[in-house]
DNA sequence: GACAAATTCAAACAGGTGTTTTAATCTGTT
DNA sequence: AACAGATTAAAACACCTGTTTGAATTTGTC
């Protein structure tokens, strides 16, 4: 037991960095985090950067790139979501999502580093945008519309797809706040399953409420 | 008409710093703001923010005091919320912080600075939570609590808390993604208002759901 | 107008940032 | 062992950050 442990500590110092660098930057965000602090906790030297990214934000981008995947595979396109119901399908997407961006490893990263891209965008940002948000956006938009019996493109479909965004990034990326809000969440697995649930029957019920209302909307008037 | 105008231009450099520096930090979060970008911005010299508010962190809390309006009241507690029906409740207060976030002047302020510390948090944070969130907070939960009929520190209740905060920070907070994503989203007024609608909607049948299926919990198990 | 206080200004300061340089060290090959 | 290339290391660089200094200017008051 003396040779390479499997992920944690790689050798390396680029596999060292890359890692290091995804802890700091989906914790702190590109602009705020800092090439030192990344350098410390990979143990590694300043110039490292340099010499194996060209800079900062070429870490970045390797950073995002490593987190999506292998050559920008999005894990969510992996599951045949097409073949299964769709309220089970969107279940499993907040699920996955949630679980995603709440864990630890390597899968937290890029959740957490877009929902940063969302109220601070770097100069990766449409790069981050055409490559990891989008898609995924897509792919919730299409089982959305398929609950809905909409277009994917449609207004209706959009705005219950970023009803559905903001309720899952607001409990990932809120944390520090709900930490105070709500002592008792720790945010243990049973609790984010919990969460995942719950954003799952709320949006469900909201959903089908919505398509009601819009179809009855084309006979009678809604109140108010 | 060469006297001073209402509130865009105010003379004295105290108010002009601090409606510069409302702008700047709702825009950009405390540390991304830089003080020279708000004292260009408010003619002022660098050295005027020593001289009236110590350092950046005073400005900061001044405008955070400033933007919540005149000695800490929170303008959500003026509307008398117990006195209408909790789903009505509920829309109010969903259109008045949508329309808050999304607008332009000082009431825009404090719910874009509030969706900064949540990701990021600063040195202010304990201050903002305590003289900001908490009690905005509190006023939701007791809304929701009504509709539920559960108490507001419910587990349910502070679930569906986060869920409709999360829908209007998003919509409020990701802008820049959304106008990528969602090009025919302009949020002109009469957009902000269909999205106000339509989170109250959703919502309120997410949140009517939830409470539909917590009853029947107790007498049978629920699928899945 | 003269004085004192309040306010503004240009300049510099100390510290942190990303980046680059140059030499030292390691690694693999002959 | 000796060499060439790859990698690491310490130091310095140029720039930007928030802050402070001390003099100049404005303002209010007698």
């Amino acid at each position: 037991m003396v040779a390479a442990l499997a992920i944690p500590v790689p050798d390396d110092t680029r596999a060292r960095l890359i890692e290091a660098a995804g802890l700091v930057f989906s914790e702190q965000g590109y602009r705020a985090a800092t090439v030192r602090d990344i350098c410390t906790r990979a143990n590694a030297n300043v110039a490292a950067i340099n010499y194996h990214f060209r800079d900062k934000l070429g870490l970045y981008v390797e950073v995002v790139r490593v987190s999506m995947g292998t050559h920008g595979k999005h894990d969510l396109g992996r599951m045949q979501l097409d073949a299964t119901p769709a309220a089970e399908a969107l279940r499993l997407l907040i699920a996955g999502m949630l679980e995603r961006a709440l864990g630890r490893d390597r899968a937290a990263w890029y959740l957490r580093i877009m929902s940063h891209e969302l109220t601070q965008p770097s100069e990766a940002f449409p790069r981050v945008v055409d490559e990891v948000i989008s898609p995924n956006y897509a792919i919730l938009r299409g089982v959305l519309g398929r609950l809905l019996g909409r277009e994917p493109g449609d207004e209706i479909t959009r705005l219950c797809a970023h009803s559905v965004i903001g309720q899952v990034v607001h409990f990932a990326a809120a944390r520090p706040v709900i930490n105070i809000l709500w002592p008792a969440m720790k945010m243990t697995p049973t609790q984010v399953a919990t969460i995942a649930r719950h954003i799952a029957d709320f949006s469900l019920a909201g959903i089908r409420a919505t398509g009601r209302n819009i179809v009855k909307e084309k006979s009678g008037k809604r109140k108010t």
